[in-house]
DNA sequence: GACAAAAACGACCGGTCGTACTATTTTAGC
DNA sequence: GCTAAAATAGTACGACCGGTCGTTTTTGTC
């Protein structure tokens, strides 16, 4: 059974994983989070070892939602092209879709050089993800939609640029062609990979 | 003539710059950076307003630093595509070249959900550098090295695009083809613009 | 409904934050 | 070398930081 600690402690991390999208993993503190949450600091602070432990379990928590919301639905999608379409498409939506923009974004480029433990665990979640979108390439190459020269792993980080891109424009440029120019840049992608 | 207070002042910034790309416009305090600066807290205050106007002059210093040492020098270079190449170029080394790479992409993503003055000409130097992207662009469309129907802009967001996606495997994913997968990218890039 | 366990609370710790004010030292022009 | 101005240091401040502790309230089980 659910107990009543592990909901309070989910809607704690739900919570906590906006608001460090904005503040950022380190700037996000107890306090505010207690403030936001309607629980007293202490109370909050009780369902996590160490604020370390609180930005472990953000990253946890937006790698499962992550999973849930943009990954896993495209493997009931089609093979090949489609797939890869389809993981662009939304990931494109989990930015648009939070506030703050994509909290793997937001932190990667805080704790880009700040070594320890939840750097880590960030830059093990991105290696995932780039894995993943190059295994989603290489299908895509197996079932012939893409060229057998066509190198996954290259695709792949042309795909993180131009979802970068996507972000910068979209939420410090505020750029109202932000998707327009992503999807461009994405459909010249896939045509040169063809 | 240059008074010590204004050397002083400059050293500061110099630092502060380097701090920034590190621990963030707002992660970065003012004792963090008195002791780092070898001066007193209260010694080194006094050459700013608040912590706002320190986080301005950051900015603009490093406004600056990316005129003087990535743009000025290729409009001595050949016009066209031999500059857009030259300002790829140059950029790569700047991040390479900086303890906590290209403090303006650092801050980017720092702030690009905090709005204020600081955001603000954040957002700015960045819109000024995307022109002058989409110019140099243009030119080389007028000297007809690139095709005319190409989209300056669209140009533009897509080498930021392969410039982000190379700050984060360079500087997250610890990627030592960072580099290569970034000029193979461009290189594809100027190549179906021609 | 008693009761132990789990959860939340309020008060408090030492430390650091940005910032204000005053005092001291250093600089630059005569 | 004197002197006013500029630069730096010292001290203090209220607020908030992450974190601890003992107490109170809520929860689930019998």
């Amino acid at each position: 059974m659910v107990t009543k600690g592990e909901e309070t402690r989910e809607r704690i991390l739900d919570r906590a994983m906006a608001l460090a999208a904005v503040v950022g993993l380190e700037g996000l503190s107890i306090g505010d989070l207690a403030r936001e949450t309607g629980m007293s600091k202490s109370g909050l602070f009780a369902h996590f070892e160490s604020k370390e432990d609180l930005q472990l379990r953000i990253i946890e928590t937006a790698r499962e939602r992550f999973i849930r919301d943009v990954f896993a639905p495209t493997l009931r999608a089609s093979r090949g092209e489609g797939r890869v379409r389809a993981l662009f498409e939304r990931w494109l939506s989990w930015e648009r879709g939070r506030v703050g923009g994509c909290p793997f974004v937001e932190a990667s480029y805080e704790l880009d050089d700040r070594p320890g433990p939840v750097r880590d665990a960030l830059a093990a979640a991105q290696g995932e993800w780039v894995n993943a979108l190059a295994k989603a390439v290489e299908i895509a190459i197996d079932e012939g939609h893409f060229r057998g020269d066509l190198d996954p792993r290259q695709f792949a980080y042309d795909m993180y640029g131009i979802f970068l891109a996507y972000h910068l424009y979209h939420r410090l440029l505020d750029d109202e062609e932000a998707a327009d120019r992503a999807r461009a840049a994405f459909d010249r992608l896939v045509s040169t990979s063809r």
